[in-house]
DNA sequence: TCGGCTAGTTGGACTAGTCCAGATGGGTGA
DNA sequence: TCACCCATCTGGACTAGTCCAACTAGCCGA
């Protein structure tokens, strides 16, 4: 019988019947954004299965950018998508409330770090070379959407560690020490959550991520810093204008 | 014990020591790229748990891009990321040549459709326009990496069908019908397989894809065509520069 | 030599649980 | 009133299997 069958015809599976109907619930908006889900042992009742395959149907959705996760504390329909032109020196902030939603900042640590063997070969430093390190988590609508690593050459930025590090980097660049952007460059894949960054964003380790790295260089050319930046991938899309003929 | 302990110093879980584990081989060498990891029983013997756990630890090296499945055939060791600049307007044989490797492409489909939901409003036509569809596989080295549907505008490309559509599409574009690329607009976001696309790239439903929607105008500002592509997101890195100051 | 069949192997899908750590909220005592 | 404690609930981690469809490689006969 099913070697006459399509694979579309053919009967779907449990976990693809599960992310199908939770879709629809989402999609007609029974389940709104932010709303938790039923907790998992609840959920699997319902769909009358076992929580191993209900949680397959969970991760799908989440890859999907569907539902996101908080770890040990449930499953939550994902507000809409943030749109990110990485190319735009906008700050985030400025970014955020043009789409009209709300923006904060927090700083996790900031200090002087050695650079490891994956930074000094992206932004072509020396060997042990000193940067500063400032990590931050900012949210969207009180939720925590971005984890950052700024990476900066310490002696461009003498007394950096003493400023408010919760506003616009971008901006203290500008009017603390004149430097801004010229040419930057962006690295996007996707990867997956672990140590530091699970832990700052309230992931479970494993869980998918957006990662973006910037380079970023100063009017003249110039190293300025690199950024390491990991979002929560439900939470953004990235869209890009190429430029239009000259 | 565990309440004085960073969670980074706690024993890590099986499935992030297996992770490890594999890593560590892949990074040395020992695994190298396209190689057939060992059959998912076979390792999870050898790790001494069971094929869940084991499992779990392949889905994340899977979204870290680290290895990557065909569907019933088994795990494999990912070949370095092809780079990919989606603003710059050379067709896809010829970046992948640019970067030493290999290209080739397979017409899956192509003729006439109706506009669904989705593409009318990403292109900005009335309900139930007309649309010339054409769906490709591209790989990359023999691997097949990329699953693409170009949807058309069937008045702008008449007799297209019956061109060879093996070929990059740009360059029917220009030779044939004078059209040219101008602006375009890019939307990235990873997503998971279904249907069409999974069968295509041979890959089990629910596998994490990078998805990427092109709309591209002509030198001035008219719609051309609109292209959902879907990228085995192990495959590709997407690197983009800013512009420099004018 | 080559096509087709077949047996064995692989991943896909799913069941039915256990034990644990962290988050939550309600109640209690200062 | 408010801090703290504890019972309860949640997801996280893991075990130990079963059954099935699709792929594979090797054998066999034309």
């Amino acid at each position: 019988m099913s070697q006459w069958m399509s694979p579309d015809e053919r009967q779907p599976t449990q976990v693809a019947q599960i992310r199908q109907s939770l879709q629809e619930q989402i999609r007609a908006g029974l389940l709104r954004p932010g709303m938790r889900l039923p907790s998992e042992r609840a959920l699997s009742e319902r769909f009358a299965t076992t929580r191993i395959t209900l949680k397959e149907a969970l991760a799908v959705l989440e890859t999907e950018g569907q539902i996101y996760r908080e770890e040990r504390r449930g499953w939550f329909v994902a507000p809409p998508r943030l749109i990110y032109d990485p190319r735009t020196k906008s700050h985030f902030q400025a970014m955020v409330e043009s789409q009209g939603r709300a923006a904060t900042t927090r700083v996790l640590q900031a200090g002087p770090v050695v650079a490891n063997a994956e930074l000094c070969q992206r932004m072509g430093l020396a060997p042990l070379s000193p940067l500063l390190k400032i990590c931050r988590v900012r949210s969207l609508d009180s939720r925590d959407v971005l984890y950052v690593e700024h990476y900066l050459l310490p002696e461009r930025f003498p007394g950096l560690l003493e400023m408010d590090l919760t506003c616009s980097l971008t901006r203290l660049y500008a009017e603390r020490y004149g430097i801004g952007y010229g040419q930057s460059t962006f690295d996007i894949l996707p990867t997956a959550a672990h140590g530091a960054v699970a832990r700052a964003l309230g992931l479970p380790q494993g869980a998918p991520l957006l990662q973006i790295c910037r380079l970023n260089l100063d009017g003249q050319g110039r190293l300025i810093d690199c950024d390491m930046e990991y979002w929560r991938q439900d939470a953004v899309v990235i869209r890009i204008q190429s430029d239009p003929l000259p």
